[in-house]
DNA sequence: CTCAGTGCAAACGTTTTGCATGTTT
DNA sequence: AAACATGCAAAACGTTTGCACTGAG
């Protein structure tokens, strides 16, 4: 049982150690799409789980809907913005006493330990200052609105790139996602204020939707 | 808005708090069916999002597939049996100035944390001691008791010979049993805590399991 | 009488699988 | 020529939602 050199796991694993982020498994398969278009989600998956039972990379699992993907496999621990979801590794020295990852802890024998911050990172306290306007993307206490997903997001940024109105049909041949699929979409970013109908059956972004898919 | 009282809320509730365990919820939704078998799993998950939003249960984001929640609700951190995957409560003391919930870490400010341990509980240290006989019952939690069937032990067998995560497809080639019936196999013997199941989908033998057929 | 809550089924988003078809060794 | 990997579509999984109805206030 011997792992081969594909070009498909080649291109994943520099992507992910290229972008210095814990992406999940979508978004790195939309960043490798882009060079390799007919890769598969499915081969992402894979090679994420292969790489990762390797020791190649780490498997995030912090609480949250989606795994997130690690090329730094030494000890760190981690930091969640709670406003725009970024993860972020953080070195946290003279804590491994104190926090040991190993030893024992009401009789059981610590094998491991994983150690997880929330808060809101400087980008986010910065863009929570502006006290008008963009400040719909929520109060940053965690009570906010929901993150944006992946597709939403594309979506959103289609309609941005299309000047003026448009149908579904539009968004669903610049996104290459399936009509219908769009058409929910916009159904959710228009109840979320980032997309309004100017025209009847057709479809433009707000402003609140511009900043959103700024961050 | 006002949350009213129902009976299902109360049994939820009621039996989250008996339970001292972190469930599931649909570990959950089986116990509640007992008493009231026409409850359904979408009505335990928006009980249980109604309860933590109110601050009566904690709702347990730790990693793992499956959600947890907690009818303790003050602070403390958790620690997982990597074994039998029980998970308790540990209060940490003289931790609190060095794992801060609060406080500034590389620019983000934080908010909260979460710190969860991974290693052997009592219980599983104590099993992987005794090398034979009657150390197949269990972890002494009520959760195993059947001698295992020839065809189990088959199924446990080929699971063990199998290296790594395995689907039932491959148990039923090895065994040449048919099919559907290693899936059901399968279950029985996860219940027992000699299958589990690392990967959805997948599944491997546990340590009970190689002591299990060792005998 | 009202509206929060329910059961049911169907939808959702993420992840995994089966299978026929490539690629690497 | 094995053994491993891929793309695609379809399934599995835990969770959420839409809807018509029930029952607490």
């Amino acid at each position: 049982m011997s792992v081969r050199r594909t070009s498909q796991r080649e291109i994943i694993l520099q992507e992910l150690q290229k972008s210095r982020q814990h992406l999940t498994a979508d978004q790195l398969f939309r960043v490798v799409r882009k060079k390799m278009p007919r890769i598969s989600l499915a081969t992402v998956y894979r090679n994420l789980e292969l790489l990762s039972e390797t020791g190649l990379i780490a498997k995030l699992e912090v609480s949250g809907r989606q795994r997130r993907f690690d090329s730094e496999v030494v000890g760190h621990d981690h930091v969640t913005c709670v406003q725009c979801h970024r993860v972020e590794n953080v070195f946290l020295e003279g804590m491994k006493e104190d926090c040991p990852s190993h030893g024992v802890v009401d009789g059981y024998t610590i094998k491991g330990r994983r150690l997880e911050f929330f808060g809101l990172c400087p980008r986010c306290q910065k863009k929570n200052k502006v006290p008008k306007g963009d400040a719909t993307m929520g109060c940053g206490c965690g009570c906010a609105k929901k993150m944006l997903t992946d597709e939403q997001k594309m979506v959103l940024q289609a309609m941005a790139d299309f000047h003026g109105p448009c149908v579904a049909k539009d968004i669903a041949a610049a996104t290459g996602l399936e009509a219908k699929l769009v058409t929910g979409k916009i159904a959710d970013l228009k109840k979320q204020g980032f997309v309004d109908s100017p025209v009847r059956c057709k479809y433009g972004i707000t402003a609140d939707g511009r900043t959103a898919i700024k961050g």
